[in-house]
DNA sequence: TTTAGCGCGGTTTTT
DNA sequence: CCGCGCTAAA
């Protein structure tokens, strides 16, 4: 035990050790960036397990990426394997050999961990749903089984737009189904129903949005489906409704913790506080005699709030899970301030920034490293000379090694369009580079359309699915065919599939079209006849053959058709690996899997390349080396975020992130023109963040390679037209001509009827009056097409142009 | 029933 | 510029 207590504490400072040691009651660690909030979590978990004897069957740990839940895991099992490892060979972990220290994490692994319920909040509640889901019984009589689909964003979107042009008889271009679908998650995510939103409707408007949630839900339920957010909000209602059920996992779940507070919605919020109070509901306090609450966050690093996450849940952690004892001893709050990640440039850097923020918990991260290099400004011409620059940076810095190591860089971007111009220039200088994102592995159409047949194989329900692959491969069944028995389903409310497997009425209302669907349904049935004695691997299989999906694609040859039936392969090994690690490897199960997973953490990237990515995608990683790009007004911040205080601040959140990725070096980049979406050249203003980091934190460079030559390699001669004339201020004096703009034209600038100026959300603008006089006056400036506006010089984002 | 061609719109996105 | 959804024609 001793030694247990060594392995878990000895490399902990004086917080990480009170969070550690924290075993009963409600704790909240807020824990700013690279202070080693994954080792305060993971020690503590197995804290409670080897050091109070608490059996993992009883703590619930969330996450909020597969990623993290990964991580977390291993980590976790490597702390136990250690502690083991005294026991069985009795000596430390390092003298072990590889081969004994895999076999020991695999007896944690199946013997201890087993029943520990870690995950991101998707998986695990999915996982209860698939327990208790049939236990559930709507108001409006809605119910599922335990065989329900998991609707991905494609999928429940098809639906939506249904619902919203078929259903409703609405207008699409009026009622645009894809922000009818974001108001209605939206919803879900704070805990709301049709009903709650019905009442708060103040219009037309949001009474059809109202009434389109009712219906989406009612044709979810049909479908015998949920999407992502009813994996969380189904939940709710079920404990809320069911004092058994509600019970049960109260009492299983005794110890929960919760990764990344911050980010968590009203919905989320609502499941851990009802599994923590469990039966005895309405009351003030918890009882905390035998179990705990233990969440982890950093409100500076809430940047999912436009997915309705709200880190003033995380700030309001300490009154809602408080004790009934109110003395100073109960301490329900930890900082973790130290930083082990960043020189301390780089951390006064981000420090500096997020105080212009208004919203926190206020917290000061320190540095335990030197001061180490200035940030790098990079002022650039235009976005390709700013991609040079960045490749010219890397190349630089890797000529020192005798063997490049490029997975020591890391660009980010605000926006996934920026990528490419970044790409181009990589493959140009041959970097080998990894990009994150884009086309998910589950989201190939090939797999969905597996998956598809899986899906209907287990849930006959599931008419998304069922109508996705009726005619995958060609059976010659058309839109009219479709629609004709559609309409049979619901005039006489029979089940689609139930229609289609109904020879008689399918003679009489489509007569010859009947075939096609004749030779689906016998495809189908010989499937199911597998369903019960196999697994996913083989199920998978079996559909890809008898189905005819695989000869269609061995008989077409092409190039692409090779890549898919590669996927497919893929696709039965997950499905093969599923088996292996989990017990019952049922189907249902599988099914989550693969609508849950991102492959970020599966696909197997080049190790020593460049990382490409957003900064949203960054957080929780770390590089040596970071560029962060384009930061420029109304792209980094991003323009529907420049006039509304609150988003602004998000943004800074993000660059505060993105800052504190770096362990050495940051180098920030601006462009002084950019085109996106090959549109016009747009000259652009540097953004706010740069004028809020310390000059003398900042060390500006001409970047060597200007834009123009690389183009007249590439031979872009329509690019080439663009003036390279133009004397560059920006170039010359990068730092005093950022710090110039924000400085106040007011001081420096006499305004003048007729000045023509660029603003960064309103563009090109001409004076056309001015008010009052001296340091207080205002401009009326008239905007091309989005008419006159009044500014007041020293705050409006504006620059002189001539 | 299928496919080619045009027009429109295009932050970020753990699941 | 690129990917989509819808319409027109084969």
């Amino acid at each position: 035990m001793h030694q247990t207590n060594n392995f878990l504490f000895n490399s902990l400072n004086n917080q990480q050790l009170q969070a550690v040691k924290h075993v009963y009651g409600p704790l909240l660690v807020v824990a700013g960036a690279g202070s080693g909030k994954t080792k305060a979590l993971t020690h503590r978990i197995a804290n409670l397990i080897e050091g109070n004897s608490i059996d993992p069957y009883n703590i619930l740990a969330v996450t909020f990426t597969n990623k993290a839940a990964k991580e977390m895991k291993g980590r976790l099992e490597v702390l136990l394997a250690q502690e083991l490892a005294f026991n069985q060979f009795g000596q430390p972990w390092t003298t072990l050999k590889e081969i004994d220290q895999n076999q020991l994490r695999t007896n944690v692994h199946q013997e201890r961990l087993q029943n520990l319920w870690i995950g991101t909040f998707h998986s695990l509640f999915s996982r209860l749903l698939r327990y208790d889901i049939e236990k559930y019984t709507d108001p409006e009589g809605l119910k599922w089984t335990r065989q329900f689909s998991i609707y991905d964003e494609t999928d429940s979107q098809t639906l939506v737009k249904e619902i919203i042009s078929q259903d409703m008889s609405l207008d699409p271009k009026r009622y645009d189904p894809k922000k009818i679908k974001r108001l209605i998650s939206n919803a879900k995510n704070q805990c709301l129903t049709s009903n709650d939103l019905l009442e708060k409707a103040e219009n037309n408007f949001d009474k059809t949005v109202a009434e389109a949630y009712k219906r989406y839900r009612i044709s979810l339920s049909k479908n015998n489906s949920l999407d992502f957010d009813d994996l969380l909000l189904l939940p709710v209602f079920l404990l809320r409704q069911n004092d058994i059920v509600r019970d049960y996992w109260h009492k299983r779940f005794k110890h929960i913790l919760v990764d990344e507070y911050q980010d968590t919605n009203r919905t989320q919020y609502e499941l851990i506080k009802l599994i923590t109070a469990g039966n005895t509901e309405p009351k003030k306090f918890f009882n905390w005699e035998d179990r705990s609450i233990f969440v982890v966050g950093d409100a500076d690093q809430s940047i999912y709030s436009f997915r309705a996450a709200d880190f003033r849940i995380l700030i309001g952690f300490q009154e809602d899970f408080k004790t009934s004892i109110n003395d100073d001893t109960n301490s329900s709050l930890i900082k973790l301030e130290e930083n082990y990640r960043s020189s301390s440039n780089i951390l006064d850097a981000a420090n500096s920034l997020i105080e212009n923020n208004s919203e926190r918990i206020d917290k000061v991260l320190k540095a335990t490293k030197e001061k180490g290099e200035l940030l790098t400004l990079l002022s650039c011409d235009d976005e390709i000379s700013e991609a040079e620059a960045i490749t010219n940076k890397i190349k630089s810095l890797n000529n020192y090694n005798q063997n490049p190591i490029w997975k020591n860089f890391a660009i980010l971007y605000r926006t996934r369009a920026q990528s490419r111009v970044l790409e181009e220039s990589l493959v140009r200088w041959r970097i080998p580079y990894t990009i994150f994102g884009g086309l998910r592995f589950y989201d190939r159409r090939e797999i969905k359309d597996a998956i598809a047949y899986l899906k209907v194989l287990v849930n006959s329900s599931d008419n998304v699915s069922l109508l996705r692959i009726i005619n995958v491969p060609r059976r010659g069944i058309g839109k009219t065919t479709i629609q004709k028995l559609n309409e049979l389903s619901n005039r006489l409310n029979i089940p689609l599939w139930e229609v289609l497997n109904d020879k008689q009425s399918l003679e009489e209302t489509i007569g010859r079209s009947s075939k096609g669907i004749n030779k689906f349904t016998e495809v189908m049935n010989d499937l199911l006849c597998y369903l019960e004695n196999s697994g996913p691997a083989q199920l998978l299989q079996l559909i890809l053959e008898k189905s005819g999906y695989l000869s269609d694609l061995l008989s077409s040859g092409t190039e692409e058709s090779e890549d898919r039936r590669n996927n497919l392969q893929e696709l039965i090994n997950a499905a093969t690996q599923y088996e292996e690690e989990t017990e019952s490897g049922d189907v249902e199960g599988f099914l989550s899997t693969a609508a849950l997973t991102t492959d970020n953490d599966t696909k197997k990237n080049n190790p020593n390349s460049v990382t490409l990515m957003t900064l949203h995608n960054s957080k929780g990683l770390e590089f040596q080396n970071v560029f962060i790009t384009g930061l420029e007004q109304g792209l980094f911040p991003s323009h529907r975020s420049i006039d509304t205080p609150s988003l602004l601040e998000e943004e800074r959140r993000l660059c505060y992130v993105g800052i504190t990725r770096a362990k050495e070096r940051v180098f920030l980049s601006h462009a002084r023109e950019r085109r996106l979406w090959g549109g016009m050249r747009e000259a652009t203003i540097p953004s706010i963040f740069l004028s809020e980091i310390p000059e003398d934190l900042i060390d500006g460079e001409l970047p060597q390679t200007g834009g123009a030559s690389i183009r007249r390699d590439l031979h872009l001669d329509r690019l080439t037209r663009v003036d390279r004339n133009n004397p560059n201020e920006f170039v010359n004096k990068p730092i005093n001509a950022v710090r110039k703009l924000y400085s106040g034209p007011s001081k420096g600038k006499s305004w003048i009827v007729g000045d023509k100026l660029i603003h960064s959300k309103f563009g090109k603008g001409e004076i056309i009056h001015i008010f009052g006089s001296g340091e207080k006056i205002s401009l009326a400036v008239k905007f091309g097409d989005k008419g006159s506006k009044i500014l007041d010089p020293r705050l409006a984002p504006i620059r002189y142009v001539s």
